[in-house]
DNA sequence: TATGAATGAGAGTTCATTCAT
DNA sequence: GATGAATGAACTCTCATTCAT
């Protein structure tokens, strides 16, 4: 599913320089976002995993925050065609709905290059130009839950009253949530049970019974 | 030019040095930090400030990671007890449920020193050493919800069958999940309408009937 | 702020970088760090005495005490190659003998980068992964003595009984010596009687018969 | 600003305070330049080694300089009279040639503060005020020997036409010389053969029979 | 197009020093 | 008389950037 403000993103992203060698680097720097942070990777980091001189990566990208700027949101891009692929078979909304808990939830990382996503987000904090970017990102995301909601409702599968929007909402929050202890390791956090727990509250909330 | 052997001499852990001016500069630590983030916050920065010489802090904290960590918990140890203090008036368990759920909101940033917890979380992913002391800390949070569902149950006021820790992390989650969005301004997160969906499914959930 | 696995990557040894720059540049710190000693030599004196930036210099050599250590060591090798060739047109084992007690005295200072070497030799003692090459240097040095008293032997114009080896050593401990009054300038060291009383006892040591 | 003139007059004004504890400073002191060398020895060394804070260091020796050069001849003068005491007993100018030659062998180090006295002698090299200090206590040492060969002459006991002081002179320097081998640990330096050879070519030199 | 060489700016850290007690 | 608190100066090292090829 390539929708036209897909193809504007990728557009802006991406100058002409670089070809096939510019995805590679792309490649390698998501993996050093995520071990070293966005704030502290350097040129010398991406140059050393890519195999890519550093003044190369200049004349590629311009400057280091555009390459980590590009680098986060291709890892986004990139996840979420994964996603959608993954999803192309799962027709029913409450399959799909299913399947979505687990696409969120952090169970699954690094799947989604969800650790690439919580850095550029922070990053988001300090420069505020990239809010905005971000929110389109964010939203992409959010209403993969929302459009479940409403197929769920249009087919009758689903019979709740609350607004799809703040469902979407409220799921993500609540799966996004569990980075907070899960990236730590926080042993209070059991995602099994968790799991149960969200999918068990969704079926109240949706007004779903259990074929 | 110097050997292993000096830096156990001159690494001396200075751990109370500085008395009130040592809190001074952590209040004003907290600021920079929120402003500037984690990995980029420069002893530059801190000493403008608070009013402090560089070398001072140096000599403070040792070294520029300690004073942010400390920082870190301190900001969150001292938003605890503020929310310790508020809480000590509220004596009805859901009604100590709402208020827990505004206290978790981010909607009265920047009181909880939301951001300089964030900071901290984020730093541990690049330094595992610092996650003990954050997974100590993000319990003593989410105690406060999993106590007051014991609370609740042991009065009669609440009647669920779920675990309360299970109930706590999935409230902890959810009310942590909105700084994505929220902290960035995504307009498609209201934080009203999502503090009233989140009470009215805690009242689902806890089996609450308002009075 | 770095971990420890970051020094891993930046602290490469930048063996060779540099061409004719780096011989310039060694040449220039050989001055320096005569004049300034070992422990006292920083990057601003040999970047002022060179002409190169101190960051060039940090290129170059990784860190000041590579730089310092390569520094003492290409003196000792050079002026060990000058004197490797000065040897060349001495044939004469006796005559070679009294050639190399020149060449040791410190008489002709600072011809060999006698003071380099001291401040090697000096540096070692705090520094204990110098002194493998150091023996190895020592031993370069001291081997141009037994070779000759060698030669003498297997020529039959030294007859004496003792040992090559510790016959070089003597002789080179003896000259060596001499810096302690000799670079000081103390004027109860006269090199002319001392040269004369060291070279009547070699001959009777060595057996030798003036023709 | 401060002149050298003043600095003079300064640590000379506070030349004895301290008492006792001045005194516990220097032993302190001899073992941290020992370990560190002069010119990287540090307030924060000493200060740790004696058990005094680094601001009454200063009180009492206003300089670091002149706390070290304090210290290093405190050393030598130590260990001068250490020796005299020693050699009081032996009357025998050749005994006592062969004591000083177990004085002045490294191999009994680091009795006489060897090293110590080597530290301030490399500190002569940049700091010329200190040379005539040095060379009186490079003297004090060497006239031990000298007076010996005077003695040994005045008895008969020897019967060499050298003159006494030049004999003193090579001997010290082929025996300082061992340092170079010594210090750094030199297989190639056999402290036993080394002696033996001393002592048989003095005996030479200076017409000695062995009784 | 791609990269190595070279360097200035900026950061953390050490350390002697000043001052109040 | 003796010392802890506080700090400016100096130094090493990192890193993005410029330039020539």
């Amino acid at each position: 599913m390539d929708t036209a403000e897909d193809a504007r993103i990728r557009t802006v992203a991406r100058a002409n320089v670089g070809g096939d060698k510019r995805t590679g680097v792309l490649n390698a720097a998501i993996g050093v976002i995520v071990r070293r942070g966005f704030d502290s990777t350097r040129y010398a980091d991406i140059a050393e995993a890519s195999g890519v001189a550093v003044s190369t990566l200049q004349y590629y990208f311009g400057s280091l925050e555009s390459l980590l700027i590009e680098t986060c949101l291709y890892a986004s891009q990139r996840d979420l065609e994964r996603v959608h692929d993954r999803l192309a078979q799962v027709t029913d909304p409450w399959d799909r709905m299913v399947s979505l808990v687990d696409v969120f939830m952090t169970s699954d990382a690094p799947g989604p290059g969800w650790q690439a996503q919580i850095e550029y987000w922070r990053a988001a904090f300090t420069r505020p130009h990239l809010r905005d970017e971000l929110i389109r990102d964010q939203d992409r995301w959010r209403a993969l839950l929302a459009q479940t909601v409403r197929d769920g409702i249009a087919l009758g599968t689903f019979t709740t009253n609350r607004d799809p929007d703040l469902v979407a909402m409220q799921v993500n929050c609540q799966l996004d949530g569990t980075v907070f202890p899960a990236f730590i390791g926080n042993p209070a956090y059991d995602p099994v049970s968790f799991r149960a727990a969200v999918i068990a509250d969704l079926a109240t909330l949706l007004g779903y019974v259990t074929g």
